[in-house]
DNA sequence: CGCTATCTTGTAAACGTTTTCAATACAAGA
DNA sequence: TCTTGTATTGAAAACGTTTACAAGATAGCG
């Protein structure tokens, strides 16, 4: 393996010399800065990534610590966050741990090992193990930011959505498309009571939309799942609409869940949207692969995951900069799974 | 930041003694050992990683270069990977390039950079800028294994599903419910006339089966479409819809494009399945929720992405190993979008 | 021409670890 | 007791870079 040292007995100069002509530094004569590059390409030289991060304490990594499942979001998220780091320079070291606490701490070590720059995290509900996460990090220097949740330690920047707002305008869109009884099936919630998780705001917003845009409406919830998948959807949906047949509009507090609750109203032998007005929540792409196309409260999702990638990179080029906590709002998307009611 | 010379000195041993410690060598007195130990957890001692990768030259870090569109398979891909490869010790450099020259190049300046251990590969259709750098990378040592697709160099080890097979069954499970006027919405066929890509596979098994199995089926072809989106699905379903109204089933080369002939199919009044039957491949989850649910050939891409992980790392660990290509079979998966022909 | 400021370059010292080599201690066998 | 082999340990040399410091060269200026 060529080596500085090589490169710089062929170009009769010091390491020094190449290594500032390597780095792109000032004060070389362009003679000797040619020189060196021709020795670079003659030799086939490349700097040793592994020595300079040593060197430096550097690795132009950071770690992207996604824990909850693996879904659509998390996946489009991990994309957004993986190409604008790209652009800024730095690489991704992706950790899925699927809530797996050994896989975590596993990562974690890695993580702190690599001297990662930072770390973003996208925290399941119960936030215990993120905390003491977090402050392991932190001791380290290693700047943090997370994404889709807020964290309770207010000094962490994070992006999240208003997912009240977005619970708000979903339920308002039923509301006025004159919907009364109006079915939630309500997943991705904290079965620890703790209420900042997603889950748990989509649902305040719906309640409180009811409460201020209509004194008649009738919402019938699911029980409060934790996992937000299509099967879950399904087999709920299948439930609240056998028990509920006067139901006209369900709000699915997922695009998963929707698109479950849509199977089992034709399982049903429903026809859609005539008799049931779904709404989902998230914007992923299956949401517009449906039949009927959902309607849906969309994230955006790239912008979260570039939002949180450019704060995070804002704390490891400048420590001092000051968290700050991103709220981005969700916008509506009507397609063709919601229609008014018929009278 | 605590190093090993504080530990040494602490537990008042030499740092050789500390690093075989930490490194769990045999030949350490269990007093000895205890005494470090001890050190080590009241000072907080964590070994620099940086500092050992550098001195052994080894990462412990693969990359994974996907340069086919983000896709349901791809993320899939890339889950099964980066879960094997933890499990083995390694750490995933994932790599999106979305087929972009300029990302690829400096990703792979990265993974030289980082002298990464090995890389698995998923290439898109086109594979001259491929070949240029997998041997840039061989020349550095590093192994390479691909997937998803084989090598035109066969040194080189590969994982990929038989898609000749998988569309010879997929044809003949729709010849066996008695069709015999089938379209074919075929996409990701590479333009370059490279006829290893998966598509033209497909395309191939597809034509073998009409040949050996029916002498009375007739077949239509669209285009051949590099992309296979639900997009490019849709628009070629409804012109092929449109321009054979006694087509009795369509068969999309990949899921997404035949969830697009199914919007197609639903946007022109028809009723599924009973009017026509759609059959997909791939195998993803949007795949299992739509209306109704969709038949496909699937492919194990978890398997896949496991295999190809457990290979490149025999050829890490142990270089002399052989490589070796590894084809695994595509199964059906009938669901409610494929029906018996009504006479 | 001499002085100073600025450019350019090289020397050498880190960075924190692993690992070779040699030295010591100790145990077992004769 | 002497020898020999083995277990245990430490000293010191890498690994390939970056960078502080110093020194020499050059240019600018009076």
């Amino acid at each position: 393996m060529v080596t500085i040292k090589d490169v710089a007995k062929l170009a009769d100069v010091s390491i020094a010399t190449v290594s500032r002509v390597v780095n792109g530094y000032a004060h070389v004569r362009p003679e000797v800065r040619d020189a060196v590059n021709k020795a670079i390409d003659t030799l086939g030289y490349r700097r040793n990534g592994l020595a300079s991060s040593f060197r430096t304490q550097q690795s132009n990594i950071v770690g992207v610590l996604l824990r909850q499942q693996r879904t659509p979001f998390s996946s489009a998220l991990a994309y957004a966050i993986e190409t604008t780091m790209f652009d800024q320079g730095y690489r991704v070291l992706l950790c899925s741990t699927n809530g797996d606490a050994e896989r975590e701490e596993a990562y974690l070590e890695t993580m702190l090992d690599m001297r990662v720059q930072g770390v973003i995290i996208r925290p399941s509900g119960t936030t215990s193990r993120t905390t003491k996460q977090v402050n392991l990090l932190r001791e380290r220097g290693i700047s943090v930011a997370f994404v889709d949740m807020k964290p309770k330690i207010p000094a962490i920047s994070s992006v999240v959505c208003d997912n009240f707002s977005g619970g708000y305008q979903g339920m308002r869109h039923l509301i006025e498309l004159g919907h009364r009884k109006i079915g939630v099936v309500a997943g991705g919630v904290a079965q620890k009571g703790g209420s900042q998780d997603v889950g748990s705001e989509r649902v305040r917003g719906i309640r409180q939309a009811a409460q201020d845009l209509a004194t008649d409406v009738e919402i019938i919830f699911s029980q409060p799942f934790e996992t937000a998948s299509f099967d879950v959807g399904r087999e709920a949906g299948a439930a609240m609409i056998t028990g509920n047949p006067s139901l006209t509009a369900i709000f699915g507090t997922t695009d998963m869940l929707a698109i479950g609750v849509m199977h089992a109203a034709h399982a049903l032998g429903l026809d859609l949207p005539r008799d049931l007005s779904i709404l989902g929540y998230d914007g992923v792409l299956e949401s517009a692969v449906t039949f009927p196309t959902l309607s849906t409260i969309a994230q955006p999702i790239h912008e979260m995951g570039q939002i949180a990638a450019m704060t995070l990179i804002g704390h490891m080029r400048e420590a001092s900069n000051s968290p700050r906590q991103v709220v981005l709002e969700n916008t509506l998307i009507q397609r063709a799974s919601t229609i008014p009611l018929e009278n």
